[in-house]
RNA sequence: GCCGAUGUAGCUCAGGGGUAGAGCGCUUCCUUGGUAAGGAAGAGGUCAUGGGUUCAAUUCCCAUCAUUGGCUCCA
């Protein structure tokens, strides 16, 4: 008998040679029905396979991520299943389960491609397959032996090089057998529901000088019903996408004439735009910022100073050539090195610092077009940038402010969901980076040290560093998941050391700053973006670009309503008029549309009382009141929101 | 930049080898209506652009541009 602890530590003897499988036929069989995978020490484990020795385990349903992982993961091998007998000779890449669903990265040789008109194929295969309930049986394989299996197929041969012997697994499923870890489910059986989504070019070991292969995207689930309200969520998700509201809302526009990538901004847009930066000064004021303002060109020497033209000076908008001979400017990518020249206009003695420059600075990139989306991957957009100028033994401390500022942006717009990620280099790949090994170590501690006693939960990527210095970023979630860098914090030893700064110390010589580049929004755009998939451009009442719209009940009210709206402006409720010839139903109909917070009808009764009937968008009708109590009243709402950020 | 898809009225979309349609929006008229679509008439399109095939192309083919789903990239 071995002894098999469960997470409540609680312990029960089973025989040797147990499965995870019947270890949870033992509990009960609803568990049983519902269990897709399990822990053994630590180990995700299949349900069949015997435990031989005193274990601690826990089984994984459907609501585990490890459990739904089980179950695409095992879903990504019964689509390889059906495309093997779709198309025969297809090759195999990798075929991992993800967040939500599954993709298997194909290569179906000569010249065939798959398009998305194929995809009810392959949905409907899997589902036939699935039918068959074949069961996932695992194997062990010397190496050899895999290579030997696999001498059709490249990628796996590739895959198999990189494994050490002695731990190569092979799953099977029906006729298909698959290089694979683990773990999966017992058998197809609970395989009911497939919806296959899209394909996509996918590189090979995301290296883009390899092949591109074919990657297949689908999701599965153990009920018909679960698809469908997927499918459904993901449907008013779309909804949700911030081009269709824009567009919508009249917020921002593009034009080919003007240019791929460079978004125009439209007067309700700019109002909104506005509105955030006048909010973001007014905290920055409080934190001891200073405004300073600076060209959309520099000189390419510039450039050249800060190593941005050594890294990017290939990829970017060409440089401006000025009629004098040699002269050449170019495009600002980056406000960072105005900024230092600013720095640089006057000696700074150590008492001035820190030092705390701030601009809305428009910047260009040439983004690769594939890239392009929306307002979040654009070519020309304002950071909402500053630079920190600071002596060492206040970096840490000037760090931490940043953060504040950036909790209190994400509280004031009801941002909860972030994740923030500490960026530092790759070890591996050193001479991607500028500056030296010791001022690295030194940057990337003060960003761990911050983090900690802010108590910020924070995932560290290695790698992800900007070439000049690790950073803390802040990504959110757009409508449809794709996750986006907003806020954006970094540190920099090198950009004062190729510009030579200094501040006089107290022992009256010259010491070199650092900087700290930092952008809480990031960029307006791709802020506003994220804003409107959020709030699905139900702005909040101070934000909004119009708070109520004035609806007379006919044109014999047109007079009143315009004494309202001059009325309500004069006291900064913004507000717009609707006077079309159309009945009141259909005026509110269309200005509930336009998610505009309050609609205020305007009739005899009101005309003649000086009353507004308000209806509050979303929620309806809120009976009549005093235009003077309803100015007090919006505006009192303004403020005990903005109130309630302050605190 | 790469692989795939898409491009028809201001917007959302239908159509199809014989020079175009709907709904919404817009204009005008009727109506002056009390809480999510009142009625009528009208204007509006080089069917993304450029080539090719054809008696004839918006439709089929090719290229370009843009948009889009991903990949790579992202100072």
């Amino acid at each position: 008998m071995i002894k098999i602890t469960f997470p409540d530590q609680s312990v029960r003897e089973f025989p040797e040679g147990i499965t995870g499988y019947e270890i949870a036929e033992s509990i009960s069989p609803r568990l049983a029905k519902e269990v897709l995978s399990i822990t053994v020490n630590d180990q995700l484990w299949d349900l069949t396979r015997t435990i031989q020795t005193d274990a601690s385990v826990k089984l994984h349903k459907w609501e585990d991520t490890e459990g739904k992982h089980a179950f695409w993961h095992s879903s990504a091998h019964l689509m390889a299943e059906a495309l093997q007998a779709l198309y025969p000779g297809t090759k195999f890449g990798i075929g991992p389960a993800i967040e939500n669903g599954f993709y298997y990265d194909v290569d179906p040789g000569n010249g065939v491609s798959i398009s998305e008109t194929e995809l009810p194929k392959i949905e409907k295969k899997m589902q036939e397959l699935a039918r068959e309930k074949s069961e996932y049986k695992r194997r062990e394989v010397a190496k050899q032996e895999a290579l030997k299996f696999f001498s059709h197929d490249p990628y796996k041969v590739e895959l198999i090089t990189d494994l050490e012997d002695g731990t190569i697994s092979f799953y099977e499923q029906g006729g298909f057998t698959d290089l694979c870890r683990g773990p999966h489910l017992p058998s197809t059986e609970p395989i009911k529901a497939v919806k296959i989504l899209s394909v996509a070019g996918a590189y090979w070991r995301g290296d883009e000088k390899r092949k591109q292969l074919t990657r297949i995207y689908g999701i599965t689930f153990p009920k018909q019903k679960m698809l469908d309200e997927y499918l459904v969520m993901l449907e008013e998700a779309q909804k949700r996408d911030h081009r269709k509201i824009g567009k919508e809302l009249d917020l921002f526009t593009f034009s080919q004439k003007v240019g791929q990538g460079l978004p125009l901004w439209m007067p309700k847009g700019a109002k909104l735009r506005e509105r955030l930066e006048t909010f973001l000064k007014k905290v920055q004021v409080k934190y001891g910022y200073e405004p300073v303002i600076t060209p959309h060109i520099g000189n390419k020497e510039l450039y050249v100073t800060s190593g941005h033209y050594a890294k990017y000076g290939a990829d970017s908008f060409q440089p401006i050539h000025t009629p004098a001979e040699g002269e050449e400017f170019l495009l600002k990518p980056m406000n960072c090195p105005h900024h230092c020249e600013i720095y640089k206009a006057r000696p700074r003695s150590y008492r001035d610092l820190p030092i705390r420059f701030a601009e809305f600075g428009t910047v260009y990139r040439y983004e690769q077009s594939g890239e392009l989306h929306g307002l979040t991957r654009v070519r020309g957009f304002t950071q909402d940038d500053a630079h920190i100028f600071c002596r060492p033994d206040q970096l840490k401390d000037e760090f931490k402010k940043v953060i504040d500022i950036i909790f209190y942006i994400f509280k004031a717009l009801d941002f909860k969901d972030y994740v923030a990620q500490i960026s530092l280099r790759d070890p591996k790949n050193t001479e991607k980076y500028i500056g030296s090994e010791e001022n690295w170590d030194k940057a990337e501690r003060a960003i761990i040290e911050a983090c900690a006693e802010k108590g910020l939960n924070t995932v560290t990527e290695m790698g992800e560093a900007a070439f000049y210095g690790p950073k803390l970023d802040f990504m959110i979630k757009d409508a449809l998941g794709r996750k986006w860098q907003l806020g954006t914090i970094q540190v920099d030893y090198n950009l004062p050391e190729r510009f030579e700064l200094e501040y006089i110390g107290q022992d009256n010589s010259a010491h070199r700053p650092i900087m700290i580049h930092r952008a809480p929004f990031g960029s307006m755009e791709r802020f506003v973006a994220v804003l409107i998939e959020h709030t699905a451009g139900k702005f909040p009442l101070w934000l909004t670009p119009e708070q109520a719209v004035i609806l007379p009940i006919s044109e014999k009210y047109n007079d009143y309503a315009k004494e309202v709206q001059n009325y309500l402006n004069k006291l900064d409720v913004r507000t717009i008029l609707d006077d079309r010839n159309e009945k009141i139903g259909k005026k509110i109909r269309d200005n509930e549309l336009k998610r505009i917070p309050y609609l205020l009808i305007v009739g005899e009764k009101e005309a003649e009382e000086g009353l507004v009937a308000v209806r509050k968008q979303g929620e309806g009708d809120k009976g009549a009141m005093k235009k003077e109590d309803f100015a007090a009243f919006i505006n009192s709402e303004v403020n005990s929101m903005l109130a309630e950020i302050d605190e």
